[in-house]
DNA sequence: TGAAAAAAAGACAGCGCTGTCAATGTTCAC
DNA sequence: GTGAACATTGACAGCGCTGTCTTTTTTTCA
C-alpha cells in the first residue's frame, strides 16, 4: 500500500492540509478539538511525513551531522567511543524524525577544513555534533565555525565563544579517583599524561594535582610521565614508572589503552597487580573489562552527552541567535580488579 | 552564498534542465558537446544536485541502510566490526550521493521484526545490508525480505534465495590457519566453536576438519568444544581444553573474543603462550593486538565486503527484478606473537 | 532527394510538504 | 451591541528535481 500523504490525513480530518502541518510541527494556533481530529486521522492512518518534502519545503535538512576521528584510520580502539556516541545521537535524533549523518575523517589529512566545509555545503545539516579529540583542534572547529552551522562541541577542554559544548565533570572526577587511591593507602600515586591536543585528558591531570591535595600528598614530578594515549605509549611509561629508586604503587593513566600499556608493562616486569601496583585508567573502553586484570575506570556518560549534544541542536532549529552555552554530565567511577590496597609490606 | 541550482546550470549551458537532469544522472541521449558543456557549467558552479528535491520528485530514497547488532547494548566489543562496515558503505555512498542509514537494534528484542519494518516504511531505503550476526537470523531476514526492499547479506554462512549475500572464504581461510599451526609442528590442534547462530563461525570449524585432513591429523572429539563468541566462553573453553590429560598444543578459536579468553585462561594456569601453547583467533579485533602477548588471527576485508554490498545495492536501482546472487572476498592470515612452534620437549 | 525512423532536446506537471498571506471565527472592552 | 484585536483555519505558490510526453534535429535508406 502507497504510504498516506499529508492530504489523505487531512481529508480523513476534515480540515485542510495546512492545519495538518500545523499538528506535525507542533505549531500554535489550533484548538484542542481540531487538533485530536487530526492526531487520531494520523494514528488511524499510520502517517508519518515525508523527510525529503519537508526538508525541499521548508529549506532546511532535518539532520545532524556526527563528525569523528576515524578510528579505523589507525589502529585505535576507540571504536567503542564512536558507537557509543552514535547510539546517543541516533535516540535524539529518532524522537525528532531526524536524520544522523555520520562523518568519520581522519584530521591528519591536511585538507580536512576543505574536506568539512564541502560536506557541510553539501549536506547542510542543521547541527553538527563534533567529538573529541577533533573538537578541541582550532583549526577544525573554525573551519566549522566558518561555514555558519550550529555546533556542539563534545568533551571539549575550553570553553569558546559562540559554540555550545557538552562535557564531563573530568577534573572532579579526576580528583575523586585520586582520593579513591590514597584512600586505599597509596602515597606514590603516578599519572600518565595523555596526548596534549585532547584537552579532557589535560583536566583529568588537573583532577590528579586536586586529589593528591584533598588527600594531603606531595606532588613528584617523577611520578608524572607523558604519552600519547596510545598502547604503547603506557607500556613505555609503566616501565619508565617501574623502574625509578622509589615506584609508585598506584598508576592511574588519562586513558584506557595508556592503563592497558600500564598492565602490559607490569606484566612483563612480573608486577603483580593489584597486589604491587594498581593501575586504573579512564574512559571505560570495552577492553577494560576484558584485560587480566579487569580494569578499574572512569566511564564518561557518551551516549548521554551526545544525545543531550543532538537535543540541543535540535531544539534550536529556527533560531537565527548564535548557539552558546556549556553543560555537563557527570561521569562514575567503576571499580574493578586492577585496584586494591596499597602494599604497604614493601615500604 | 545559495546554492546553485539545476536551473543555474541549465542558463549557463544554454540548455534545458531536462538536459542537465540527464546528464547529472548519466542518461543516454545527450550529444557529446553538449554533455562537455553541461559538465563544464556544473563544475564552474560547483553545482551540487539537491537530495531531497531528487528524492522527492523520483520517488525513491537515495538511502542505503546498514542494519546491525548494537554492540553497546551488551559488553560485547564488536565495535570495531560496525566501524570498520560503516566505512565500507560510506565509501559506496559517497561515490554515488547516497546516504547511509545506520540502524544499530538487539536483536533479542522480541518486536524486532516490527521495529525494522517500521523503519524500513518510513525511511524506504533503497537497499538494505545485513550485517552478521543478525544475517544469519531467518527470522529477521524473512522480515526484511517481506518489504521487498532488496536485501544483501553480509557474511551469512548459508545462501538463500532471493537475496545477495557477500561474505569471505571463511572455510578455505580456517583450513588454511590449521594448516599453518600443522606446519609449525603441533599434532593436538583444539578449535572452540562460536554461537550456532554465527554461521561463519560455523563455516570455520568445517575449515578447521578440512585442515586437520590436509595435514593428515586425525579428530578428537574431547578437541573440541563450544562457546558463545564471548570473552568468558572461551575462557571456560580454554581451562577445560588445558585440563585434559593430554592437552593440545595449539588452540584455534572460532573469533577472537574467545581467543582472548583463552590467552586469559593459560596466564591464570601459568601456561606460557607461544612457549607452551599457540592461540589463534578470527576477526582481527583491535584487541588482538594489544593482548599479550599479540594474537595470531584472521583478518576479514569487512570494509570492503560492505562497500561491495552497497555498491551492488546502488548499481541495482530501478531494476525490478529480484536481487540475488553471491560473492566472496578473501580473508587474510595475520601472524603474531601467540603462534610459534609446538614444544615437542613436552611430547 | 525526401520521407520515415531514430536521436536529442525541451516543456511542463507534479512529488509532499511548508511559508505566506488572506479569510473566517471568537473574544473583549467599552 | 459593536468594532478592534486576536485566534483559528485555509488557499495557494513554490522548494529543486524527475517522469512523461512533445517537439525539434539528425540520421538512415530507398
Amino acid at each position: 500500500m502507497p504510504k498516506a500523504t499529508i492530504i489523505d490525513v487531512a481529508a480523513l480530518a476534515g480540515v485542510s492540509i495546512k492545519t495538518v502541518s500545523r499538528v506535525v510541527n507542533k505549531e500554535p494556533n489550533v484548538r484542542d478539538v481540531t487538533w485530536a481530529k487530526v492526531e487520531k486521522a494520523i494514528a488511524d492512518l499510520n502517517y508519518r511525513p515525508n523527510l525529503s518534502a519537508r526538508n525541499l519545503a521548508s529549506q532546511r535538512a532535518r539532520v545532524i551531522a556526527l563528525i569523528y576521528d576515524d578510528p579505523s584510520a589507525y589502529e585505535i580502539p576507540s571504536a567503542g567511543y564512536v558507537i557509543r556516541m552514535q547510539v546517543g545521537v541516533l535516540a535524539a535524533c529518532r524522537k525528532a524524525d531526524y536524520r544522523l549523518l555520520i562523518h568519520p575523517c581522519n584530521y591528519r589529512g591536511e585538507s580536512i577544513g576543505a574536506e568539512l566545509k564541502a560536506m557541510i555545503e553539501h549536506a547542510r545539516p542543521q547541527g553538527i555534533v563534533l567529538a573529541a579529540p577533533l573538537s578541541n583542534m582550532a583549526r577544525i572547529v573554525s573551519a566549522i565555525v566558518a561555514t555558519g552551522t550550529p555546533l556542539v562541541r563534545l568533551s571539549p577542554g575550553t570553553q569558546v565563544g559562540t559554540q555550545y559544548s557538552v562535557a564531563t565533570n573530568d577534573r572532579e572526577i579526576g580528583a575523586q579517583l585520586t582520593c579513591y587511591l590514597a584512600s586505599l593507602g597509596h602515597r606514590k600515586i603516578a599519572f600518565i599524561k595523555g596526548h596534549p591536543s585532547h584537552k579532557a585528558v589535560e583536566n583529568r591531570y588537573l583532577g590528579y594535582l586536586d586529589g593528591l591535595k584533598q588527600s594531603g600528598l606531595g606532588f613528584f614530578e617523577q611520578l608524572v610521565q607523558s604519552g600519547d594515549n596510545s598502547f604503547s605509549a603506557g607500556e613505555v611509561a609503566g616501565h619508565r614508572l617501574m623502574s625509578i629508586e622509589q615506584p609508585p604503587t598506584a598508576i592511574f593513566a588519562a586513558n584506557d589503552d595508556m592503563a592497558a600499556g600500564v598492565i602490559r608493562a607490569a606484566t612483563l616486569l612480573g608486577v603483580s597487580i593489584p597486589g604491587q601496583l594498581s593501575v586504573a585508567g579512564c574512559d571505560d573502553i570495552s577492553l577494560a573489562r576484558q584485560l587480566c586484570p579487569t580494569l578499574t575506570t572512569i566511564r564518561q556518560p557518551l551516549a548521554r552527552m551526545a544525545e543531550r549534544a543532538a537535543l540541543v541542536l535540535i531544539a534550536h532549529a529556527g533560531k537565527d541567535s548564535p548557539l552558546q552555552g556549556a553543560e555537563k554530565i557527570s561521569a562514575t567511577i567503576t571499580v574493578r580488579e586492577s585496584t586494591g590496597p596499597a602494599a604497604h609490606a614493601r615500604t
